[in-house]
DNA sequence: GGAAAATGTACATATATGTGAATTTATATG
DNA sequence: CATATAAATTCACATATATGTACATTTTCC
């Protein structure tokens, strides 16, 4: 069940990111489609919590630093060290395609760090944008970490769909997928989950957490290219990858 | 009206904030009281949404950057020009109290950014923290910006709560009390609204933003000096105010 | 290795919550 | 300055939603 409230706040967060400027509640409810009423309620809500208020008289609302102030303090926390900024930086760069960082997240792949391409044409992706770990380069090499019991575990809660025309719809098609993997050397994807979308990809396993690297495009650019971008993506890890410890 | 559920996505983001470490639906539900089972919902939409994922397995959720990329896009429009820090920064280090920049929301005055003093005893404020506007001296300093119009309508929105004993209780207390501060060129508080805390304003009108500056303590410190501690602000903020231009 | 404890998930139901309509307040217009 | 129009609030009620209970899964402990 999702939890509409819940729900609502994120996307005013993400209204006001897009927007970058004060909203009155009448344009919120009218962008969102929602009751006067109710928004007038959640704005209420967001204002007494500290994280809305007024910039200027009769412009309307706009959030305080007060976001910021928390993201900050949660995301000091174990951030990921430079270099992997770095290398999806160069990824981008090199290949003309996004680069992303990739994390588990139950059933899904989670991207926690994102490069976009510079292409008029390309994989549009967001920190945060989520995708079946089992369905996509980056994911499986991410399940590529896991031990056989936490693969089984996470297989029984997946619901296997059709997503395109080579979309693993069983569990030992994926199994079968991963013994490829290994054995090419990397993870690719030729539009299992997105339509057009191929990648490639090599987990990153960094201290004790499971995260991967992933460059992905359109299909018709970077599809022939995906053994060599592996290679690049191997070789810039291997470049930027403090030798000394784990971390 | 307070919907409940906008609030707890703020309470989780703060648990997060303060804790800095994952933490299993188990953990969350208790440390709130709340029932498993919408504790559950809570963080699958939150998951759902690319805020929440699983770092490493087992070891429960932790959110994504995603926040943190949200909150940048968000603050990296019209930020406080760098030298307003500066300015609490070097009024927190000279005083050894609390300095804060405020804005107006509604009948409140928010906290945006925000020094602590680093005494044991302290006036404890966080950005996002809300005050009264009208029993403030922080708030004063805003309301001095208003017009006479702009500022009936908002005290026909305040509620007159004898807060402490010196809070005014009625609109001409307020108003006498602006007369007053204009006199004497500062704003001042001394437990107008919080126990044993007094402090020291001054509006800080940037572009057509209406801020204000406030320095605060335990009354027993600040108290007989905030005449020299605002004029330490008016100095301090002359000093490092851009002559040039408006902003 | 098996039982017990803890944790995570599903669902029907009572109830807390969102909302439409009414009221008040603010702003624009003649 | 009066009237019209738009925006912001309030409130009672129907309904969408949180939760108690039951079940499943995983982990811990003996």
């Amino acid at each position: 069940m999702i939890v509409r409230q819940a729900a609502n706040v994120l996307e005013i967060m993400e209204f006001f990111a897009q927007v970058k400027k004060p909203a009155t509640l009448a344009e919120i409810a009218d962008h969102f489609g929602w009751p006067r009423s109710s928004t007038f309620n959640l704005l209420a809500t967001l204002s007494e919590k500290g994280y809305l208020y007024e910039p200027r008289p009769r412009a309307g609302f706009y959030p305080t630093p007060r976001w910021l102030a928390m993201a900050r303090m949660i995301s000091e926390v174990e951030p990921l060290p430079p270099w992997t900024h770095q290398l999806i930086s160069d990824l981008s760069a090199e290949t003309g395609e996004t680069a992303s960082i990739v994390a588990p997240a139950g059933v899904m792949a989670v991207f926690i760090d994102v490069v976009e391409s510079k292409a008029a044409i390309r994989y549009f992706a967001t920190i945060g944008h989520r995708v079946p770990i089992h369905a996509t380069a980056s994911g499986r090499a991410l399940l590529l970490q896991y031990s056989q019991e936490e693969r089984d575990s996470v297989y029984r809660k997946i619901e296997f769909k059709q997503y395109g025309p080579s979309t693993p719809i069983s569990i030992e098609a994926v199994e079968i997928e991963l013994r490829n993997s290994i054995a090419r050397g990397y993870c690719q994807s030729f539009a299992d989950y997105s339509r057009d979308l191929a990648g490639a990809a090599i987990p990153l396993p960094i201290g004790d957490r499971r995260l991967s690297v992933v460059v992905a495009g359109p299909e018709f650019r970077i599809g022939p290219k995906v053994p060599e971008v592996a290679a690049l993506i191997a070789r810039t890890v291997d470049r930027l990858r403090p030798k000394t410890s784990a971390a």
